[in-house]
DNA sequence: GCGTCCATCGCACAAATGGACTAGGCCGCA
DNA sequence: TGCGGCCTAGTCCATTTGTGCGATGGACGC
């Protein structure tokens, strides 16, 4: 089976090196391409399975058109793709109903892994996957809920006490969560822990899982 | 005969999707990529013969990087990508010495074709010809030599000390140049100055003797 | 020469960090 | 019921870091 793909995107150059890295899935069929939120809901492609929606667009965010790409295709799965990889954007993506997030420093490798756990249903945030897509490797450091909320502010560069406040939390608690996130990722500095957490696609993870 | 060409832009998956729709001219080689202008002076290929570099990169505009990346690549012509057509802009490049201008606009037919100007040496703009001055952006931040050397190993998550013994520094003296660089990009932590250096991709810099 | 900038180094002090303990509360599981 | 894991929080201490201040010497332009 196809699936038929939409690709919105301002940029002609984008839409078609983005048609040429996924034409190559085998679960992908016919592809679209629209400029704009207004053009791709003008295409009235009811039966789109799947649309690569570039956050960025000129006059609408992707965010809002999200909203209207929902009522035009509403049994697609639509994944965003941004330039950013910031844990706001994905969290407010997936707080919007986005069922993925790419960013644009994904390769060809990772946009297709996404692809095919889009077509399957499966919501596809950027949790293991760093460079190397969403499969969690043998080495994946498996860190608790409370120590990646902790490690998402460390790398923003936050100290201890300003994480402290932002989570509610005694500055003490938060060093014993630095130091055992030090511990799963080998390091023994921030910083070393940030690159880490950045190699390891740590970073921008959002643990908001409501669904 | 084929070309060695050198796509630059900071996000992978535009360099993945112009790779894929260069790389069937017939002109075209050996393709490289790199995701900043430090990158891609790293990679010394002197015998390049074209270099597509967007013109928005983190921290360095792609109009400063022109300068480096001309003297990385003495014979290699440089084709400009840019987001915008500003007339402004293509104007600009023009006055840098760009061999050309690429608006992300385009679509992969225009790209093969102002490949195939380019490597026959003829400047390829737009239509658009335009007026203006050239306005220099003031949020570059400008590094000293040494700064930058500390930089980038405060960048591989080193403490003071190491950076000191790899640089046969004082460990104060590379707290002098840490102070600087702080106050030049305006953080006052290395976890802050570490992102700040990845956004503005200084973080890879190499500044070996050819330069 | 003189001024300016940079690199180098020293000292000192406050703050932050890293690491090693103890310890209670909560929850799931055997 | 006990055990183990996790979150919480505390103390204590050594190290690192951030940030002042001053000082020397070299390069460069005016």
């Amino acid at each position: 089976m196809t699936a038929r793909l939409l690709l919105v995107d301002d940029h002609a150059l984008f839409r078609t090196g983005l048609r040429l890295i996924v034409q190559d899935h085998p679960s992908v069929g016919v592809i679209a391409e629209a400029g704009s939120i207004a053009e791709a809901c003008a295409l009235k492609a009811a039966d789109t399975a799947l649309v690569l929606l570039d956050i960025q667009l000129p006059g609408m965010s992707g965010l809002d058109g999200l909203r209207l790409l929902r009522q035009a295709c509403p049994v697609a799965r639509i994944v965003l793709v941004s330039a950013s990889v910031a844990p706001d954007a994905i969290h407010e993506a997936r707080g919007r109903g986005a069922d993925g997030f790419l960013p644009k420093s994904a390769n060809a490798e990772d946009i297709l892994e996404a692809i095919t756990c889009a077509l399957s249903g499966k919501p596809c945030f950027p949790i293991n996957s760093g460079n190397s897509a969403t499969t969690r490797g043998p080495d994946t450091p498996t860190l608790t809920t409370r120590q990646l909320e902790v490690l998402s502010l460390l790398c923003t560069g936050k100290p201890n006490k300003v994480i402290a406040r932002d989570l509610g939390l005694s500055e003490n608690t938060v060093r014993v969560h630095v130091a055992a996130i030090f511990a799963q990722l080998g390091v023994n500095s921030r910083s070393a822990a940030l690159l880490a957490a950045q190699r390891l696609g740590l970073s921008a993870l959002q643990l908001h899982d409501t669904f």
